[in-house]
DNA sequence: TCTTGACTTAGACATTGTCTAATGTAGGAT
DNA sequence: ATCCTACATTAGACAATGTCTAAGTCAAGA
């Protein structure tokens, strides 16, 4: 992740604090914050960043696929820096916990022609759902 | 769907208009109204009727498993009353559109053990993008 | 027909997201 | 090193969607 500030900037991103900030934000493994957990932790960071930079620039990183937009809920939707390695979320029913995970074989290919309308269809999202071991214990 | 309330009044349900309304405003295929559709659906039939109503409808129907929830742009939940054959969606990129696909094979077993992360899997939902044949003409 | 608890209503409130006008600043130009 | 300016940020209003409450209404059994 440190590595796509210098990609971005070669994009013409001006590198300001808050979108550093952000950026830090979203380094990890199985992150998957809303826009407003984004926000607070940014401002643990940069105190002064405000809701509508974040939502900025969240939605230019989506735009340049640097992050993936992920609604599970219906609720807020999260936001995965993972976006350069295919793959598809497992959540838990109770307590909205996300895994990334990898199924197996092709994802577009259970569809059948005669399922697909006319569509040309050009992309599948999946979502497990169940009850993570925390959950399925209590 | 039109033993739909038969059903649930079985179940102890009142029958009320406002009840009446909306579950006719669900009948039919490929039906996939927003809550805030529905109700302006159902206005025209019960001019009186609330939105708080629509909303308690709703969520009562999704708790008793007549009709399912969708998520599918993070904007507005839809509801699809094809509760009760298992299908997922493909859904037009460009307008929105939605239609219920059936897709082959058993959707879960693509989901390796090792990739389980020690969740009990129970459900599987599946999203296909595309443009529908209206915007891939245009 | 009466009664009662479930249902409905209007509207306040909550959450999530978008937009605008004013201000600030990164980074190239000088 | 300093200046300029287009791009970025800010606070807060606004919008869309959904939830909750208190008061009034009514379906259906007694």
């Amino acid at each position: 992740m440190s590595d796509l500030l210098e990609r971005l900037r070669g994009r013409g991103w001006r590198l300001t604090a808050q979108r550093r900030v952000v950026a830090e934000v979203l380094d990890g493994d199985h992150v998957h914050y809303t826009a407003d957990e984004v926000h607070a932790r940014a401002a643990e960071l940069l105190p002064e960043i405000s809701r509508a930079t974040v939502y900025n620039t969240l939605g230019e990183l989506v735009s340049l696929g640097e992050i993936m937009e992920v609604s599970t809920d219906g609720r807020a939707k999260r936001y995965d820096p993972n976006a350069h390695h295919a793959h598809q979320h497992l959540v838990c029913s109770q307590c909205g916990t996300i895994r990334d995970v990898h199924p197996l074989g092709d994802l577009l290919a259970g569809l059948p022609a005669e399922e697909r309308f006319g569509f040309q269809v050009a992309a599948v999202e999946v979502t497990y759902r169940g009850l993570c071991p925390g959950c399925s214990a209590a």
